[in-house]
DNA sequence: GGAAGCTACATTTTT
DNA sequence: TGTAGCTTCC
């Protein structure tokens, strides 16, 4: 066992075993290295055989990582080793015990749009009206419920909430309601396996006896249920948990920071470890990150240090729009990628919300520079997807109603409003799942087609049930196709959306053939619990020679050579939602996170005027976390943009900035700089941008920020976008001349004849040598 | 029963 | 901007 690559904390850290230890790791200094060799040395040198050992994670792709590294490190069998996620542990260890469970073993995991309607369903059931009350409140109710580990009738739910009584007794009919569906929601699968342990001794003590190690990463993430859950299985045995408080950016999803510093008092003689010294970032980008989260009260005492050069300025750079923001990120892509080589698989783009993602994605393709998005819409939430897997999962469900009622009628059988409102009332009083209530309502039926519409349907979900556990997932997908006629009834739309729909359907097939190659447990529940648990981040495997865009909060835990972090602004970030000073005090920390991804390069970017949603464009200054960060680390002539704090408001004095070129910009011959030099003379036509936002100041919206009246103004800046964009960025307004060539992935090269409408979603018709005249999406479309 | 068309509404981050 | 849910019409 070599420790010889290791400082001198990583080694004390991995060779300690004498009682619990924490291990606070700074970014980028070398946590996973500490953890894989430490879980290999116990094994190597320490005698602990693999299955005695747990690591646990938060994402698939972290686990992943850490089980081909230990391999790596010490060639050892690590199939056995329990390394996963919270939750694929937690439902690995529900499955196994679930005959000492209310549940049936084949339950359902339910997630955020399904557990939405079973709380609809049950709100209904006790006339709470859904109008008046949010669902979604009373969902939220339940999960942080679960957060804390409490049931319904946990006294310690009871509070002064005007609410809290329906809320709970939604809470209560909801657990009955998951239960005799068969499903459960990510809550549950760490919550109920924490019941089952406190609750049933030979559960207890056999989990309790079974590893010998438990290591927990990123524990600073933590929530109270899985802080109890840790302590249940680490009960008699050795704990290590390795975490950064200054990381810590899931409280909204119950993670309590607080896990960190308590550790200590409930693990007695718990030793204490600081990895400080960074081997990721420049020097200048520590710094800035230092600056900001210094700021935060109440953190542990540590400093992040480093012996990497001081490395290039960060480039901050502040714009009028939201547009411009993206073209100038777009064309400092580029300019990484020409001038200095740069492979666009270490560059990334971050964001707050994931709504900001769609114009930059306009804007790196009408430079044609290929990129990736993380998360925002996803794959499984797509209709036409979630409908099949509403089929697999009623197949092996079949009392999963809320699945059942998705599909019972689509594609259209003939069974409308009047047939479900009948079923409805039946279950009602007769306490059954929707699919015995079908069954007992057949031969009662009196209307022949309705009769034979359920009986199709009935027979539909018996040869589906009776197959589910003998076909693999890939043909039981197929069978639901053949039998439902699926992929022909969203050809019958014959839209556009349509094309798109069934090449997710081929898509989905896809993903069952490789689950099916690679997977121990083929089945089609098995791929069921694998998607449920599979989040969008775990997807991200090679390097491809793409931009990544991302949240920050996904880019947690990932590094690239350069990193864009667009948005600065006030109330974007830190959010406007994040007000309170926890909250505030958890966007800075995400601030920080996001520094800290970049290795050589940052960029810092923000728009005086941003459009969100149809509102009217809103003033938004610069973000406050941009103020902390020393003067002397940024390369910007945007200083006039950062007034101190007290005095930030627009002046009318504010020199003409807004028409500049990007000083960089100016080497002739790249279509970044023709494109921004044209931008700039028009605006320098239509005056400083100053006088606009003068106008709009003492308007503020619901958000308390100042409005920007001026709409008339803003939106010509849109339109000299559009009027000057030319060949490269045509496509991004989705303003395609007639008679220009276009590109589609399955037609080829095409001709336009004709443009309906404006934006990535206007209808291009086009004219295709082999596939004659077709209305394309222009988002389809790539100009030639 | 179901398609089409309308309105209202909500939009932070996600295992 | 997209969609969920409602109304209207066939």
């Amino acid at each position: 066992m070599n420790l010889d690559a290791l400082n001198d904390v990583q080694r004390e850290a991995v060779l300690y075993d004498n009682g619990p230890q924490l291990v606070f790791a700074g970014a980028g200094s070398g946590k996973t290295r500490v953890i894989t060799t430490k879980i290999a040395y116990l094994v190597a040198q320490k005698g602990l055989r693999p299955w005695e050992i747990m690591a646990l994670t938060f994402t698939n792709k972290a686990a992943r990582e850490m089980r081909e590294r230990v391999e790596k490190l010490c060639g050892l069998e690590v199939e056995s080793m329990w390394i996963g996620t919270f939750h694929s542990i937690c439902l690995r260890l529900l499955r196994r015990y679930s005959a000492e469970l209310p549940w049936p073993s084949s339950f359902v995991i339910y997630d955020d749009s399904d557990q939405e309607k079973m709380v609809v369903q049950t709100m209904r059931e006790l006339d709470l009206d859904t109008k008046r009350f949010n669902p979604r409140s009373f969902q939220h109710f339940i999960n942080s419920a679960k957060h804390f580990a409490r049931s319904a009738e946990d006294r310690e739910l009871v509070n002064d909430e005007p609410l809290n009584g329906k809320m709970r007794q939604v809470y209560r009919r909801y657990t009955e309601k998951m239960v005799s569906a068969g499903a459960m929601d990510f809550g549950d699968l760490i919550f109920q396996l924490l019941r089952l342990i406190e609750q049933n001794e030979g559960v207890r003590r056999e989990l309790q006896s079974r590893w010998r190690y438990l290591l927990v990463d990123e524990f600073q993430d933590t929530n109270v249920v899985q802080y109890l859950l840790i302590r249940q299985l680490a009960a008699h045995h050795q704990i290590c948990v390795v975490g950064d408080d200054d990381q810590s950016i899931y409280r909204w999803r119950g993670a309590s920071i607080e896990n960190i510093y308590r550790f200590e008092v409930d693990f007695p003689n718990t030793a204490v470890f600081k990895l400080e010294q960074n081997y990721r970032s420049t020097q200048t980008i520590l710094d800035a990150a230092n600056a900001v989260i210094v700021k935060n009260p109440q953190r542990a005492d540590k400093r992040l240090w480093t012996e990497n050069q001081r490395g290039q300025k960060i480039r901050y750079e502040r714009t009028l729009t939201e547009r411009h923001e993206a073209d100038f990120v777009a064309s400092e892509v580029l300019k990484l990628k020409r001038t200095f080589d740069y492979p666009l698989s270490e560059i990334a783009i971050f964001y707050r919300t994931n709504a900001q993602s769609r114009v930059l994605e306009d804007a790196l393709r009408a430079k044609n520079l290929p990129y990736v998005v993380v998360g925002g819409f996803k794959f499984y939430e797509r209709a036409e997807i979630k409908d099949l897997m509403a089929y697999l999962k009623v197949a092996v469900n079949p009392r999963d109603d809320v699945n059942l009622l998705r599909v019972i009628n689509t594609p259209p059988r003939g069974i409308g409003k009047t047939t479900l409102d009948r079923l409805t009332t039946y279950q009602a009083a007769n306490d059954v799942c929707l699919y015995d209530a079908i069954v007992a309502t057949i031969p009662v039926e009196s209307r022949r087609k309705t009769q034979k519409a359920l009986s199709d349907v009935r027979r539909l979900i018996d040869e589906l049930h009776s197959q589910y556990t003998e076909l693999n997932a890939l043909r039981m997908t197929e069978l639901v196709l053949d039998r439902t006629e699926y992929v022909e009834y969203l050809k019958r739309e014959d839209t556009i959306e349509a094309e798109s729909r069934v090449e997710n359907v081929h898509e989905l097939l896809n993903a069952c053939s490789e689950f099916v190659r690679v997977a121990s447990d083929p089945s089609a529940a098995g791929f069921l619990d694998q998607i449920a648990l599979e989040s969008d981040i775990d997807q991200l495997d090679e390097p491809l020679e793409m931009v990544t865009m991302m949240t920050i909060h996904s880019s947690k835990g990932l590094e690239f050579g350069a990193v864009f972090l667009i948005g600065m602004e006030d109330g974007l970030f830190p959010h406007f939602n994040s007000k309170e000073r926890e909250a505030l005090e958890e966007e800075r920390r995400l601030c920080y996170v996001a520094f800290t991804r970049a290795r050589e390069r940052l960029f810092i970017t923000n728009a005086r005027s941003r459009r969100r949603f149809n509102g009217p464009p809103v003033v938004n200054p610069p973000s406050p976390f941009l103020d902390d960060v020393p003067r002397e680390l940024l390369d910007t002539d945007a200083f006039m943009n950062m007034p101190s704090q007290r005095q930030r408001q627009f002046s009318s004095s504010m020199p003409n900035h807004v028409a500049r070129v990007p000083r960089d910009a100016l080497r002739p011959g790249s279509h970044a700089d023709d494109e921004s030099q044209l931008v700039a003379e028009e605006r320098g036509d239509v005056g400083p941008l100053g006088r606009a936002i003068d106008g709009g100041r003492g308007e503020t919206d619901r958000f308390g920020r100042e409005i920007d009246r001026s709409e008339a103004q803003i939106h010509d800046e849109h339109s000299i976008d559009r009027r000057f964009a030319g060949a490269t960025s045509a496509e991004s307004a989705g303003s395609f001349e007639i008679g220009a060539t276009v590109y589609h992935t399955k037609f080829g090269k095409g001709v336009v004849q004709h443009a309906s409408g404006v934006g990535p979603f206007s209808r291009i018709t086009v004219r295709f040598p082999n596939h004659g005249v077709r209305k394309i999406v222009a988002k389809f479309l790539q100009p030639m």
